[in-house]
RNA sequence: GGCGUCGUACCCAAGUGGUUAAGGGAAGGGUCUGCAAAACCCUCAUUCAGCGGUUCGAAUCCGCUCGACGCCUCCA
């Protein structure tokens, strides 16, 4: 400990770079969160899991880390500017769909869908950041920095709203490389209407409108906050005004993550922060997955709806490497099942072997060192999440194989803890008991019986060498997605999962 | 039009100048098992999209070609 430190493909400069935190081994971290006004999807969980892992390969490595994670919980424009601020926004607009129609009013449809994000977040075991600030709970920071930023002369009021002027900091474009701003101009010209803007690419920080669901007071009278200051806020209020690491989704570079640079670093006249990552989107079945095209998976449509592991699912989401598209398939849940069962599987080897209490050599403990630090150095090395499944893989199989036909106590201590700290870097490697809760839920019943009593008909059908009747008790569970699995400690079940 | 990423076996993917190109899945063979599953053993890229160049030496560096993709506009 002490000698590792963690590298990044920092965004601003597209260079690997170690981090360099400003309090020695103290990482202060700011993840971009969703918007709640619909169920988070596997995509959007991508880009929380590259925030977990770098809390996870900090904590490895004796950082502490203080982590903020926001909820965006206001309804932007889905058009970021219309002039007369008569477009739905995103809030709203769910509201009025179908499934909105279970909420009394948009407050009630964002607790609803934040809440939700909470239990997809725990399913899927990502460390919990220290806040989840909300931006309907920092209005009175927001519309306070907003009103500096006028003071300052780098943001203007118009009929409309309150803009930030983009000529006021010539550094806007260092982070997404867009700097020509005439080049913006074209860019953006389609799109923004606003004549009341000075320049087509000036962003809006308050949008004047009386009529929005979710609406405030504020010095220049009813409205909503633009979207980018709120992360300016509740980073800067949580974590300082300069943090070390900033995360957040590849479509975030630009323009959200290039505006809070510009609000922050004009609010308190020094940099905001110096390192950025961003995670390159999920694709599903090759193709682009968003919510526009309507091709996402929500959590709970995998695990609630088709038997999904929730850790296969994490392993899936993390297997490749933060800075490279990952194409979500089928295959690629299998494979991640797969492996995730033999994680499983090494440890209930590892914790038969415990308990059975055998004096002996420990075997396997120098090996499962090496390769737990080499797991270490590739997380360092801008999170390689596919060199440091391999070593889990490579240490699972060392404990299968040296274990299964029973081994000594001080080798099974020395693969639990592997075991247990491939879990804590990786989160891939969960203990026996939340395995086996997750089997306890409700018991299935097929064609009228309980699991256990097929189980108990078979035994006795094989005990009295009929197994006509047992092969036959196997398809009937199978049919109805239950594998039987005869084991030396008995007949386990488990659910298929239907992919 | 501007900014940027990538192309390694049937699939996912590591490797970014130098011993036999990690690991996993799938597939095939075997041990075990009443059967099955699991577990274990074995097999599975003389080759890194193509073409040129630099080098004693390249999948790795440079150039071009082809192909895939992302952002620039609500999005993780």
């Amino acid at each position: 400990m002490g000698t590792r430190t963690l590298h990044v493909t920092n965004t601003l400069t597209r260079q690997l770079e170690a981090v360099q935190t400003q309090e020695p081994d103290h990482l202060r971290f700011y993840s971009c969160g969703p918007t709640v006004y619909s169920y988070a999807h596997i995509g959007n969980f991508r880009t929380f899991l590259t925030a977990d892992l770098v809390v996870r390969v900090a904590e490895a490595i004796g950082w502490k880390v203080s982590y903020v994670s926001n909820i965006t919980d206001v309804g932007h424009l889905t058009q970021d500017d219309v002039a007369d601020a008569g477009g739905e926004d995103k809030m709203e607009k769910a509201l009025h769909s179908k499934e909105g129609e279970q909420f009394q009013n948009v407050w009630d449809l964002a607790r609803h869908y934040a809440n939700a994000f909470i239990d997809d977040w725990d399913r899927l075991r990502l460390k919990r950041p220290l806040v989840w600030p909300r931006a309907t709970e920092h209005m009175r920071e927001q519309i306070e920095a907003v009103e500096k930023l006028i003071e300052s002369d780098h943001a203007y009021v118009t009929p409309t709203g309150v803009y930030f002027r983009l000529s006021s900091f010539p550094d806007h474009g260092k982070l997404s490389g867009n700097r020509d701003k005439e080049q913006l101009k074209v860019a953006v010209r389609d799109v923004v209407q606003d004549d009341n803007k000075e320049h087509p690419g000036d962003f809006a920080l308050w949008k004047l409108d009386d009529k929005h669901l979710m609406q405030w007071y504020s010095p220049w009278g009813w409205g909503f906050p633009g979207w980018h200051i709120e992360c300016s806020v509740m980073a800067m209020k949580y974590l300082g005004e300069t943090l070390d690491l900033h995360a957040g989704g590849e479509d975030l570079v630009f323009p959200h993550h290039e505006s809070e640079i510009a609000q922050s670093e004009c609010l308190t006249g020094h940099e905001f922060c110096p390192y950025w990552i961003h995670t390159r989107f999920l694709q599903v079945n090759g193709e682009k997955m968003s919510k526009s095209k309507g091709n996402w998976y929500t959590v709970r449509d995998l695990v609630d709806g088709r038997g999904v592991d929730p850790v296969a699912l994490r392993y899936a989401l993390i297997s490749v490497p933060y800075g490279k598209p990952n194409n979500f398939t089928d295959q690629t849940l299998k494979d991640a099942a797969r492996n995730v069962e033999r994680m499983r599987e090494a440890r209930s080897v590892a914790e038969s072997a415990s308990a059975a209490q055998v004096a002996g050599e420990d075997v396997v403990g120098g090996r499962l060192v090496e390769l737990y630090d080499k797991a270490l150095d590739a997380m360092c090395e801008d999170l390689n999440t596919a060199v440091a499944l391999a070593q889990a893989l490579e240490g699972a199989k060392l404990i299968r194989e040296s274990l299964t036909d029973g081994g000594s106590a001080d080798s099974a201590k020395a693969s639990l803890l592997f075991l247990d700290q491939i879990d804590a870097l990786l989160g891939i490697a969960p203990p026996v008991e939340t395995a086996a809760e997750a089997l306890a839920e409700a018991e299935p019943v097929v064609e009228g019986k309980p699991i256990a009593e097929w189980i108990a008909l078979r035994t006795s059908a094989k005990a009295s060498k009929d197994f006509a009747t047992a092969d036959q008790i196997r398809q009937t569970l199978d049919a109805a997605g239950i594998e039987l699995r005869d084991t030396p400690d008995g007949v386990i079940w488990k659910r298929k999962t239907s992919m």
